[in-house]
DNA sequence: TTTCTTCTCACTGTTTTCAGTGAGTTCCTT
DNA sequence: AAGGAACTCACTGAAAACAGTGAGAAGAAA
């Protein structure tokens, strides 16, 4: 028989909580190891030192403290604690924000029900793990298929670039000289500079720098 | 009984090839369907109308045509082919590069035998599929816990700059040249120059661009 | 067939950046 | 008072980027 693995559940609504209560007790290795209402419930259950939980369910929105908050503090004390988020939100930037906060699952509460004793379960593991619309969310992201909400991309000017320019201009944030781009590309570097040029052209900037800051702002690296 | 999955596979060292039909075969419901030593081959081999697979294994590196420039040949060409990579190289640009071609699936030589067959099945049911490796790198680079190998931690390096350095390195993001900068500041063009040298010296870049893209990735613009 | 785009390359010149070295000033700290 | 860090400037030479113009080949589209 395995160690038992004891979880802290943190949400405002009970009723949800007590849903993941009755989920996780279906499973004899996941004990629960009391819950709590707010942020601030959660800060001081931990500050508490008799008591301690192999993995914290957190809720991202709460009263008197949110989630965020709490990671935050784990993170300012330099506290190791597994957290593993419940969002109703599947949007990338808090998913990220949460990440650099070093939570290490994130589960969206649509489908909390199939992937908690998972997560629970990789996560006391020393993985990381997140339910599959995040994942495939992460990955898109991570692919470039993906548009931020609020700043679109230039799809004009984006469109207007052909396939080399774009070669070249990846090139080019890559810290890559005229020459070396030609030896790689197997190119006269008379061609490389007629790229350059192009795309200083098309994208009305006045040096490689502006090039790179235009590849950044539209996720092209 | 499922229906069977075909699989073609590319590399350009035959023994490996051999490999993976050996461990391929162990499973009932995966059948090879030919397989190629360049990149050549692999679109001759998908450009005849007979010839067809539900998952391509793909090496990177190979002679006439690398596993890139198949994955561009099949992007130009609105071919939607399922691509896993399988590479010796785990390195982050590369990954989202090809994630960015529309490749499916990504899993290192180095433990390619035990995810090969779950990574053919997952990526010919339409998902995606990253060995473990690869998966808690791109969950790292996600929350900005990459540290690239051999850098100074980033901190060190901001830190070090000072003031003077910064007001130019910001200066330079917004495609400023020397010129234009000393009449900003009111200082000598030999002084920004000195600047600038200093801050290529201390952030271990080659160029402007270089400068450009370390102020993006460490938020200073 | 003609037109258009893309890709390729060449030539000439100017401007800017990069590299190395040296040095005087102020201000802060020990 | 001495040392160090930051700020300032100069000079030289090489390398790279930028600017403008022109043009042939291949392929797709009208």
């Amino acid at each position: 028989m395995k160690e038992k693995i004891y979880v802290h559940v943190a949400d405002d609504h009970k009723i949800l909580i007590e849903g993941i209560i009755a989920v996780i007790n279906t499973d004899k290795e996941i004990e629960i190891k009391g819950y709590s209402l707010t942020g601030q419930e959660v800060i001081d259950w931990f500050d508490n030192k008799e008591n301690s939980a192999d993995v914290l369910i957190l809720d991202i929105t709460m009263p008197v403290l949110d989630g965020f908050q709490v990671l935050k503090h784990f993170k300012k004390k330099k506290i190791d604690q597994k957290v593993i988020i419940l969002s109703s939100y599947d949007d990338l930037k808090i998913v990220q924000e949460v990440l650099s906060l070093g939570c290490k699952g994130y589960i969206s509460k649509n489908n909390a029900g199939e992937h908690i004793v998972n997560a629970i379960k990789a996560v006391a593991q020393g993985e990381q793990y997140f339910s599959t619309d995040i994942q495939s969310m992460l990955l898109k992201s991570l692919s470039g298929q993906m548009v931020p909400q609020g700043e679109m991309p230039d799809k004009f000017l984006l469109d207007s670039l052909t396939e080399r320019e774009l070669d070249v201009l990846k090139l080019i944030t890559k810290e890559y000289s005229t020459i070396e781009m030609a030896d790689l590309m197997n190119l006269s570097t008379n061609t490389v500079e007629t790229y350059r040029k192009s795309l200083l052209k098309k994208l009305n900037v006045k040096n490689a720098v502006g090039l790179a800051m235009y590849a950044v702002k539209n996720k092209i690296v």
